[in-house]
RNA sequence: GGGCUCGUAGAUCAGUUGGAAGAUCGUCGCCUUUGCAAGGCGAAGGCCCUGGGUUCGAGUCCCAGCGAGUCCA
């Protein structure tokens, strides 16, 4: 496929022949005559190890800046890196490559690109291969993926294939290549794009990849591309990725990419983990180094790949398996630590909170799988130190002032991990004993125990092991665990526009809320009728969108005056629901027709109010909780709004007065609030990604919103003034997920009623216990105090009593054959006293106990003494019979049991009765 | 966004088919001891998270809420 895509005139120039890889039969471009392989991993095994592939030896930083300059040297705009948590985009959390972050409106042409062309070395995360991190020499959770982006359009051709290679062959012998290098040819696809492809080859390592996109997915597309159509796009993007830690790797030949990347921070946690000093044993140089080289081979997602990578490992040294695994795990275990630690310095330095959902839940799971690995190699250092180790490495300067809340949020994570732990085992050892006579513990319920409760199967083995209970846990566990997940994923159904063939020839509506924001009424012309819903040509009332809820208002005509109930902006062309007409009267609206709209001016300053103090509060939180503090949602009403964002912790009382304070300051302060239009890649430059705080709004303007310290891009209705919000109410907090905090408030008059709501139920109280309200907590207090000793002592009382009506029965009690009975009725007793009642009475063997009340409906309680059970009867079935009298039932055990009915006034009756069957029975 | 689990004494947790709220540790008192540790005896300590519902009767079953935990996308 594309075969003719990759005849380039300048590899015909510069001495290349395109070749068929006798391994994996893909075609590939080299200078080397005698080449008969592609190079790839799976097709050559790594021969830059001990034999560094570049002439020179570079660091991080060195190599960064080499591929850098050499771009800009050749024209491009060096630009600044974007986070590794992808805040410009709703649909992937992480940065996973460069690309990522021109994504989607640059690279669909929508906005254009901040340079063209330009170069950046971009932080990635990818969490895909976690594995085989640390076993496979050469995987990463995060990388930097160094790159060039040219952007052509139709009136823009910057370049495309011939130079892309030129500049990556320039660029290889710039940094002193001293192998040949392969250029494979590989179609590419991914994200909806999709385009040809040429993987750069060194040594059996996978350099850099030059993707050239220039279709996009489209169902009657007449290209087919791994199984998926695709047409040609009117642009093209030249997208690279150039792997910064493998050229690195690559230059210094050291056995595993670990090793070249942080060789002080792997030297450290060797060090940590007691395992130093082996390294240096030349048994152990050779096993690293052989398992280095072959492990480029095998793809690890598999353990059955494991195996035949440790099995070769062994073969080809001479050693036992078990001998190898030894040496070996300890080593892989530390290179994954020092990995992560790093993934977690980018992920948490970028802002990420640790939560169990969305971004946060995967820097939980890193922070998680670094405490397990941690554990097992029993490192003793705190997860923070390590991640503050490699922040300090790192050495963005924005990090260094984080540094705090990021070892807070690491401590207490770690704390938390834990208490998961030894919740755990508790909680194993618990049901051990439980199943000891059982036997196995089954799969399923560890499977119960790691998704329900977070317990690893290691930790369960080591627990059953310690206990001496067998424990059947099957390799393939962790897919099993999927398995039990996938079942319940429901499929997405694609939601229907609303009247979208209609909608689509109208033309978009006109805003006019954003340029009179003060003004409540205008004329206009309606353009369509679809049922209840009208579509005008410009309007002022605002539709629903970003968590401000829409206008309501009157649309009226020379006869007709129509209530509108909800407005929806489809598509930039703005829906307004009228509500039902009386009698199911036809909607008078027509085409053509001259309206007056008005909205409800009221409702809207509500909703300006509500949303100028949502700035206001997200901001205020910031600056009082940290700038980890993010926006995850926010919706407004009338009567109050509420703030979600993420935080490691509950906000604390003295942090919520301090919101307050803070955030009515900033009323009394009556700045103005400035509302521009912005090119986005202006406006993204200049106030950076936390303009997306409450959403990636599309195209290439956006609506930046500036109130006081906070700016985001919002599409909302604001206040001129922020003294216009009169006044902010903080409600309350909730905790809406871990690591988010929902603020609820109240702003502007809603602020007055909410306050005097609470007002109102403090008055009530106080009067209800009869204290000024400085005095009502003290005296809740001492009112609940006291309420807990009344109760115990009517306890108390109740079985004095219990034992009072207790003597007075065995007194009058009646004998029958060889029992006694005794009945007693109280007017006013509760179950709790008959009980008592009963319960002292039924150690008598051979008394039969009746005793009822009367109070509200009739209760009864029935005890009979051992003999008298031995001679046939049963307490429960004789208070079911005298329950039934009464109209309701009961039940118990044999030696006593209770029960009721609404007909109190028949007790006396069927005590009576009862006592006569059994006096008579007997 | 979806799934699952848990809220009972200061702590860790039991609580059978719905039928008198428990254990262990800790606390306090007494006995034993020169003293401590340990042991023996005893005691205090509970809005069974909240609110509805079902029922004669709910810690237990159902619904809603609040709080906590965990897995997955």
């Amino acid at each position: 496929m594309f075969d003719q895509e990759y005849q380039l005139s300048y590899f015909k120039d510069n001495g290349f022949t395109r070749k068929k890889c006798l391994k994996c039969g893909e075609h590939f471009w080299t200078r080397n005559a005698e080449r008969e392989t592609c190079g790839d991993a799976s097709c050559d095994e790594y021969s830059f190890i001990g034999a560094p592939a570049f002439s020179k030896s570079y660091n991080l930083t060195e190599m960064r800046e080499a591929f850098l300059s050499f771009f800009e040297a050749n024209d491009h705009t060096r630009i600044d890196r974007y986070p590794v948590i992808a805040r410009w985009r709703d649909d992937i959390y992480l940065t996973i490559a460069s690309i990522a972050d021109f994504q989607p409106f640059v690279t669909s042409g929508a906005v254009p690109p901040p340079a063209n062309p330009l170069c950046i070395s971009q932080p990635c995360i990818r969490l895909d291969d976690l594995d085989s991190v640390g076993k496979s020499g050469r995987h990463l959770t995060n990388f930097e993926m160094m790159a060039h982006h040219a952007f052509n359009d139709q009136d823009n051709r910057v370049y495309w294939k011939e130079e892309t290679v030129e500049y990556c062959d320039q660029l290889l012998s710039k940094l002193g290549l001293l192998s040949d290098v392969t250029y494979k040819e590989e179609p590419w696809a991914g994200g909806g794009n999709a385009g040809p492809c040429l993987e750069v080859i060194v040594d059996g390592l996978e350099l850099a990849t030059l993707v050239f996109m220039d279709m996009r997915e489209s169902k009657d597309g007449d290209i087919t591309i791994k199984g998926k159509q695709y047409v040609k796009m009117d642009n093209s993007i030249v997208d690279t990725g150039y792997g910064l830690e493998r050229f690195v790797w690559a230059s210094q030949g050291s056995p595993t990419i670990y090793d070249a990347v942080f060789p002080e921070m792997v030297s450290k946690v060797t060090e940590y983990a007691g395992i130093e000093h082996s390294l240096h044993d030349p048994e152990y140089a050779e096993v690293l180094a052989q398992n280095a080289r072959l492990s480029g081979r095998f793809d690890l997602g598999m353990t059955t790949d494991l195996d035949q990578l440790r099995n070769s490992v062994a073969k080809e040294i001479g050693i036992d398996v078990k001998r190898l695994k030894s040496i070996i795990e300890p080593v892989e275990k530390v290179y994954a630590i020092v990995d992560h630690s790093r993934c977690l310095a980018f992920m948490l330095g970028d802002g990420i909170v640790p939560s169990n959902v969305k971004a946060g839940y995967l820097a939980r799971l890193v922070i998680r799988r670094m405490l397990r690995l941690m554990d097992a190699t029993k490192l003793d250092i705190s997860i923070s130190e390590l991640v503050e180790m490699q922040i300090n490495q790192i050495s963005d300067p924005a990090y260094a002032h984080r540094s705090q809340t990021i070892r807070e949020i690491l401590d207490l994570e770690e704390t938390k991990y834990k208490q998961v732990i030894s919740k755990g085992r508790r909680l194993i050892e618990r049901s051990v004993k439980k199943i000891e006579h059982a036997g196995v513990i089954p799969t399923s319920q560890l499977i119960e125990w790691y998704d329900t409760h977070g317990i690893p199967p290691e930790i369960a083995k080591e627990v059953a092991d310690a206990e001496k209970t067998a424990i059947d846990l099957p390799d393939n566990f962790y897919s099993m665990v999927a398995s039990t997940h996938t079942a319940a994923v429901a499929a997405e159904a694609e939601a229907e526009t609303l009247y979208q063939d209609r909608i689509k020839l109208v033309p978009p509506t006109k805003l006019l809320f954003y340029d009179e924001p003060e003004n409540v009424s205008f004329e206009a012309v309606v353009l369509e009728v679809c049922d209840g819903h009208i579509v005008l040509d410009q309007t002022l009332f605002y539709p629903e969108g970003g968590g401000q809820p829409a206008d309501h208002g009157v649309l009226s005509t020379a006869d007709a005056v129509l209530h509108v109930t909800d407005v929806q902006s489809v598509a930039g062309v703005v829906l307004h629901e009228i509500d039902e007409l009386d009698g199911g009267e036809v909607n008078p609206m027509r085409r053509g027709d001259l309206v007056i709209g008005r909205i409800d001016s009221k409702r809207r300053f509500a909703h300006a109010q509500h949303h100028t103090a949502t700035h206001i509060v997200n901001n205020c939180a910031k600056i009082v909780l940290g700038d980890h503090i993010w926006q995850t949602g926010a919706q407004k009403s009338e009567t109050k709004a509420r703030l979600d964002i993420t935080h490691f912790k509950r906000i604390a009382d003295h942090e919520f007065t301090e919101i307050e304070q803070l955030a009515n300051k900033e009323v009394a302060k009556n700045r103005h609030v400035h509302t521009t239009w912005m090119d986005r890649v202006d406006a993204e430059k200049e106030y950076g990604f936390a303009l997306y705080q409450g959403g990636v709004p599309p195209g290439e303007k956006i609506r930046v919103v500036r109130v006081g310290g906070d700016v985001e891009a919002c599409a909302g209705t604001h206040l001129p003034f922020t003294g216009m919000v009169g006044q902010i109410k903080l409600l309350h907090t909730e905790r809406i997920q871990d690591g988010v905090e929902r603020i609820e408030f109240a702003a502007g008059n809603a602020a007055v009623i909410a306050s005097q709501e609470r007002d109102h139920i403090l008055k009530q109280a106080c009067s209800i216990l009869r204290v000024p309200p400085e005095k009502l907590a003290s005296a809740a207090d001492r009112f609940f105090t006291e309420w807990k000793e009344l109760s115990k002592q009517n306890t108390r009382l109740k079985e004095e009593l219990a034992s009072a009506i207790r003597d007075n029965m065995v007194a009058s009690a009646r004998s029958a054959g060889n029992i006694r009975i005794a009945s007693y009725i109280s007017s006013h007793a509760d179950m709790q006293e008959l009980i008592k009642i009963a319960g002292s009475l039924r150690g008598i063997p051979d008394m039969v106990a009746l005793i009822g009340s009367t109070n509200n409906s009739g209760k009864v309680v029935v005890s009979v003494g051992k003999d008298a059970q031995a001679s046939g009867l049963d307490a429960g079935a004789i208070v079911r019979r005298i329950c039934e009298k009464l109209g309701g039932s009961g039940g118990g055990k044999p030696e006593m049991a209770q029960g009721g009915g609404p007909d109190a006034g028949k007790l006396s009756e069927a005590f009576d009765a009862e006592i006569g069957l059994i006096t008579g029975c007997d």
